[in-house]
DNA sequence: AATGAATGAGCTTTCATTCAT
DNA sequence: GATGAATGAAAGCTCATTCAT
């Protein structure tokens, strides 16, 4: 096996026990079994257990990046831009439910408060979503609240769904899906 | 120290160390350091760590709904009493920070979709809020949606600006939370 | 309660548990529990855990040659008596199987070791059984062996039996334990 | 280190540990520094303390069996095959005092009742010793009794010999062990 | 570069014993 | 005398990490 390959087969499986069982329930020994690599060259890749999380995140993070920004409907107005991008979210969730658990592990860990510290004070490119919600508040178009009230409405209740659907409380249809994000739209709205 | 010092002591501990630590920031060990007893008193007043934790979780649960039920404006709308406990809620959580972290270490976890899979299929007497939300259904106050859907959109985003505030990502004023409340309101009300 | 009373109360208590599931398996709170005593208790009656264990076989130890020595035929030739005694022993032993139980935990302990040499090359009383093997040989009824050696030949199989018969493996009917006994007395005889 | 010679070195520490001082007198942390280990090392060749009992006991027993299979006269009478296996017996536990300990260990101990139980009905292949005792009731050489009671005359004087030996309660000369031997024989013998 | 056996600190839990009441 | 809550050492076991091969 090349490189490279050793290296993504080590952070899918890890992604995929931590979704699972958490991080408690992801022993270095079982990450190299399922990725089908012995334990110590798990450390050939990753500085340390930390460090292949950190690594797993930013993984599945883009992904999921790259899923809103397909077909991203630079052109239309705001609320069109915003729908798709709910959507593409709910649609990527629902698709890949490993990685949403995974990265429900990851935000509720000193991991993803640290990541989130970074991205709203730090000094990196600001994401599609960030730049959305920037030119929707030029726009007047949403209510005038601080960033992380925004994101709050938008996605707050549209993690909470896809958890509740992939826990099987709920099951989300698209006609569903369709009024829980028109639902976070009339949060937003002025 | 009599006996049920000692246990809210313990209880105590946990909470605090849960949440600042996450469970496995909080061997017993330390659980009991913090406490003042010894290791093996714990276990004098819980058969368990799950035990401790499930416990702490009901502490905490009672106390929270103590506070929304207290002034509860029973006579007032339904968008009225709604008000009144997403603000109750609020004001609850940022007073009682390290509470508000356990619950979410407490929700993010085995015990956590336990829990809300009783709470939503067990046969519990319903709490205020499902009670609330059913009454809102019928008088065609609100978005016709089910349970989890309703819940995620009037506290996902809440729980968020809490966890926001209390990690001082923002500052939620009394303005602020209003706004924030309101916003809820819209993406519940027809 | 009077005391006397309790201290039986823990005797038994004790020699049940540890039958049923050894030392282990009788922590000196069950102990407590069982007898009906708080666990400081027992330290007013003994003083450490060995100590009770020792007291509990020593009770029993008295118990069993009280059975053995009921309706001892004093008269009779050395092989009436030890058939006497081979008997005696199986039917208490069947009668009473915790206190078989616990006699076995017992010998096959520090404490067993201790006992028997103490009763061997100690300046006790030698007991009836010790007695009766020595005016065998005296009579040349037995063979000429060292007395570890003749009680062996005569308890080792008959303990074996009863063991079998508490667990289960064999049925001990009267048949079969004058049998056992014959067969005993056909290894001692000269 | 090899590998097996480090599973061979622990069951040796556990057997040793166990022999002088019971299954609770055997700590793994005192079996791991008496095999030269680390404590975690054990749970690399054995998944429990119970497994490594059990796997030390199926050790010393197929040891014993070789012991006994060694120069069997298969084609002398039952007398001389029985007189074999009971004197290679006796030799072999005083050669291997620690092995008889252990032993002795196990089978008083729940480990040992559910092999005993297995043994007895279970299917396993019968062992040379049952075998043994089938021929021999065939040929009428022996009383009729059921093999558990055959069992308890051939060996429960025998295992008590061999442990007042090594406990130093008798010296078992030649002479003795053939007295011994030929008074078990008589037990059984018709 | 890759392996996987070995490490040992750290985890949860038990229990003989003490002592303030 | 009796109580039983409290103690804390010690148990079995796990797992992130290292390093000789």
């Amino acid at each position: 096996m090349a490189k490279p390959e050793k290296r993504d087969e080590i952070i899918r499986a890890a992604m995929e026990l931590i979704a699972e069982h958490g991080f408690h329930g992801a022993p270095m020994a079982a990450v190299a079994e399922k990725a089908g690599v012995a334990a110590g060259t798990i450390y050939r890749y990753f500085e340390s257990k930390d460090d292949l999380i950190r690594e797993t995140h930013a993984h599945v993070e883009a992904r999921i990046l790259a899923a809103l920004t397909q077909n991203y409907p630079v052109e239309q107005p705001v609320r069109e831009r915003f729908l798709h991008i709910e959507s593409k979210l709910i649609a990527y969730f629902l698709e890949s439910p490993m990685e949403f658990r995974f990265m429900e592990q990851f935000f509720n860990s000193p991991f993803g408060v640290a990541h989130r510290r970074e991205k709203l004070f730090g000094n990196k490119e600001k994401n599609i979503i960030f730049k959305l919600f920037e030119e929707a508040l030029e726009q007047r178009a949403i209510k005038d609240l601080p960033l992380p009230v925004l994101c709050a409405l938008a996605f707050g209740p549209l993690v909470d769904v896809c958890r509740d659907h992939i826990l099987e409380f709920i099951i989300l249809d698209d006609m569903l899906i369709e009024q829980t994000v028109a639902a976070c739209w009339d949060a937003l709205k002025r």
